[in-house]
DNA sequence: TCAATAATGAGATTTCGTATCAACAACTGA
DNA sequence: TCAGTTGTTGATACGAAATCTCATTATTGA
């Protein structure tokens, strides 16, 4: 069961997505979206796993992220060690600020690095299909908090 | 044994980044160091084993490659499915253009997105320390060879 | 040459993820 | 409501990738 409304609005918003798609509403899924939906952070399938009863098996919970994947409900996120994570995805197109101290992530919205790159790859003759950022830092919340200890 | 000058120059240069750290020169990095120099496109530690005698030790492999990202010498290419490979790495910070026809890959060294996410961060509040990008597409040979085709 | 010690490789182990498949549960239409 | 169809599940085996341990070996500096 989720712990928050937000929680549980974003696990309506899978369960949702499944529906549309025509996946069937099962028990183990069901579980597994609240769970997503409590997730406050970037995640990892083990990760979920740890978090539900082990009657749900190992192959429900990396069959139904694929499948979450590709409906873009969830997205995957580099971390800079090379990790991979999932997270929601809110927005279509869009980068992470990662912060690297306390582990949250933002959402950068509007992308303006395709222009800088559409024109740079040309120079190399190269034709753009793609492209995969992600920004590491501090978040607003980890400098202030180290500013007030000083 | 390298099997080209340039494939040469690399394994140098890669003893010499294990020398200069005070790592030991010895046979199997040096045949690793060859085998690496002879790679003409990203790879994997499982893909060098398969090129490597056997009588070379996962270990070792994996050992090497280690010390050698933590050198600068070789760096992590992010490839479009989420597969992390290897590769050499000739500047310092850059991002790579990765064909995803022919697996090829350029360095893109100016890296122009910098100003972009420094303003775009700060409307944030992040304090910016890194970033990670590849760019996916096409390259000049593949598109040159596509339209030859027509 | 020789000792100190860095490096190696075999193998066990862990982690992550996939394939198989019989049992089961969810939707459908009557 | 109910039975049939079919999507879904989880146990299990499997596979690949990577790490750890540790006795043995090789390198280096004195």
């Amino acid at each position: 069961m989720a712990l928050t409304k937000r929680g549980a609005a974003a696990a309506d918003q899978i369960l949702e997505a499944l529906d549309e798609r025509g996946f069937r509403s099962t028990a183990p899924r069901r579980a597994l979206a609240s769970v997503i939906g409590d997730q406050d952070r970037h995640f990892t399938a083990e990760g979920l796993r740890k978090q539900l009863p082990p009657s749900i098996g190992r192959a429900t919970v990396y069959r139904t992220l694929k499948i979450l994947v590709d409906a873009g409900v969830l997205c995957r996120v580099l971390l800079e060690d090379g990790d991979l994570h999932y997270q929601l995805s809110h927005h279509g197109h869009h980068h992470h600020l990662l912060c690297v101290h306390c582990g949250s992530s933002q959402d950068l919205a509007g992308c303006d690095i395709e222009d800088v790159l559409v024109s740079t790859t040309t120079r190399h003759g190269f034709e753009l299909s793609g492209h995969w950022l992600e920004v590491y830092g501090r978040c607003r919340n980890c400098v202030d908090s180290e500013q007030a200890a000083d």
